[in-house]
DNA sequence: GTCTATGCAAACAATTTGCACAGCG
DNA sequence: CGCTGTGCAAATTGTTTGCATAGAC
């Protein structure tokens, strides 16, 4: 298991070091919330502006990237090397990972159209999983 | 210009009235407090309480969608017929919509693989627009 | 030892809610 | 005229900030 050695420059900090090895461990997208909850588990007087300090550094050290899934609060994953897109199932909250090679045509096709540089794609898709379908009938 | 007739059952009202023609004619992605502005310059008494109601009324019946651009609050915008996706200047934060058949390749592509019923699919691209890229170097 | 990071409480911003009155149907 | 929608102010929720102290380097 890789621990965080160096944060360029800003202290490692033992709160770091853990919020950090929290988010890198958990499958899921975490908000800031339940990562404090998380936290706390390990070590009790950290506090929730920790986590949100610490969270706004991950993120403009392009550690760890800000999603925005439906009508909620801001979700946090660390940062893969591989671009991945997100299904949201509407019933359960679930979220699926996926890749896929359109996403790349689709920024070429439009940074050709548009004449923007494209720094990165974000597909969502929303609908019911398998379960839920049944449930609804 | 078509007015809004009806709610399905929901009263109309001449705020609710106001607020769905703004948004209409609006070209761009409004945000609660954008759109309350607009809506005193016409009736200086409503209430801010209001355009969240009305809101969050149109979305559940359909009549606007909810987006979530970087970082900030969020925006809304008139459903229209056909689906189209976002792209975003990082610069600037100006919004260029598209239309690309890609999407729906990944829609069927992923309903068939993970089983899910897929209602809706958003694409956000971000990047710099031609001016910001000029203004960069 | 110096200077940045933390915890705590208080400040802010976006959104929601309770209540008495206004006005749609 | 009954009952839903509105305005207002106060409450909530998510996030940020000021300040004195703790702790990384």
């Amino acid at each position: 298991m890789v621990e965080m050695q160096e944060l360029s420059g800003q202290r490692v900090t033992s709160q770091r070091r853990l919020l950090f090895d929290l988010l890198r461990h958990s499958e899921g997208h975490l908000d800031a919330d339940e990562l404090y909850r998380l936290a706390k588990e390990r070590e009790p007087r950290i506090s929730l502006s920790t986590v949100y300090r610490a969270l706004s550094l991950f993120k403009e050290l392009g550690l760890v990237e800000e999603r925005h899934f439906a009508d909620e609060h801001h979700h946090y994953e660390v940062k893969r090397k591989r671009e991945h897109h997100h299904l949201v199932c509407l019933g359960c909250g679930k979220v699926v990972e996926f890749q896929s090679p359109l996403t790349k045509r689709i920024k070429e096709h439009m940074s050709r159209q548009s004449g923007f540089e494209i720094l990165n794609a974000s597909v969502s898709l929303e609908g019911y999983c398998e379960r839920c379908r049944q449930e609804r009938g």
